[in-house]
DNA sequence: AGATGTGAAAGTTTTCACAGCC
DNA sequence: GGCTGTGAAAACTTTCACATCT
């Protein structure tokens, strides 16, 4: 099997939402033509996708909601608990760690981290901050799976390496900055800047 | 001239940071080899993209650093000020407002909405939060360019709907759901769940 | 009849490679 | 000699359209 491109895995991510909302309304199965309407896309793109990882559904019939969740769960990770680390307890790592949708698809903040002496020592519902110093050491005991760096764009780089130093095997970089690490760690960077400068570029071209 | 791809504008805000990195470095000049290096892309890249907007090079000299962030900052509407609504004063909403790079690249909260009447009256650095409710007769005092949506998936059409009606002309949105708007208004994702997952996918790809 | 799965076609993006200017 | 700007080639992605199965 070829790898699945990076825009495929987004839009299997799109089908196991619009999946979910499918069964809480009571769909049993559903065509290609409507699990497109809901993602906004074609359905052929929708097969096509779907075909790339298996014959996941019954021709003249469509797919089962909620067996094809389950399979792209199973595809996208979804089935196990991954061990994350929190870099960063400043207001973007407050945010993240109160997002509670990641605790339910098995992204589980099991430690913060930040270097600032005096967030060192506080605690959020219970965990306990630590210095960025500990990383190393607390990985050691109980390894992460994967680091999310909501440091200030100055501290990222250093922060990354000892993540990478400690194990870690993936990271969502939130600094606005191009982080150089290992190719064997995986990173996704989620740039607000790069965000809002893709909408200003809208805004200045689609205009009287 | 056609429409750049969204790829060549998300790489254009890369080179745009980059620039900026060079010239504190001191840096006058630059190749489309260096400055591939920081974007961590390829040179052929970089003189394609920029070659759609302009010949901004000199051959077998470079590019100037000041001068190509400039076009690049015009280009990418960066030149001017626009007026942004923060929809949604949660923890999220918060961190955004919080984060003082926006308004150094002209992106300027100029008020924040939230339905929660606990929120509503509250102050931020000075800046009262309103209910989303009075979000069209602020909008028609003083119109805004952009809305950011931080606000829980379930309330995110609807606030997207006030806030095209009230006249938006992009949207940022940051609740995991797809927002069907007008195609008039120009609108960006930032889909934590999506990130996530996209690793959580890399990692089970790429494991013992 | 209804809807998938999939080769082939069309469209888009990236890379190559070199003519042309400094 | 160095480095851009750019057509042409290669690679990749999406769409089409239909044979195939229920």
């Amino acid at each position: 099997m070829d790898r699945a491109s990076a825009s495929t895995v987004t839009r299997l991510s799109s089908y196991y939402r619009a999946l979910g909302e499918l069964g809480k309304e009571g769909m049993d199965t559903v065509s290609s033509d409507r699990l497109a309407e809901r993602a906004g896309l074609t359905s052929a793109q929708v097969r096509k996708d779907l075909s790339f990882f298996g014959n996941f559904g019954r021709r003249g019939l469509g797919y089962n909601v909620a067996k094809l969740r389950r399979k792209l769960g199973e595809i996208l990770g979804l089935t196990q608990r991954w061990r994350v680390a929190l870099l960063g307890a400043g207001n973007l790592g407050h945010a993240l760690f109160a997002y509670k949708a990641f605790q339910k698809q098995g992204f589980v903040i099991e430690a913060v981290f930040d270097v600032d002496p005096r967030k060192v020592g506080q605690k959020w519902e219970g965990i306990g901050i630590r210095s960025i110093a500990e990383l190393q050491q607390v990985a050691a005991k109980t390894p992460f799976d994967i680091a999310i760096i909501a440091v200030p764009e100055r501290a990222a780089q250093a922060v990354a390496e000892a993540a990478v130093a400690a194990g870690i095997r993936g990271i969502l970089n939130f600094a606005p900055v191009k982080l150089t690490i290992s190719p064997q760690v995986a990173l996704r960077d989620v740039d607000l800047s790069i965000a809002m400068e893709s909408l200003s570029y809208a805004l200045v071209k689609l205009l009287p």
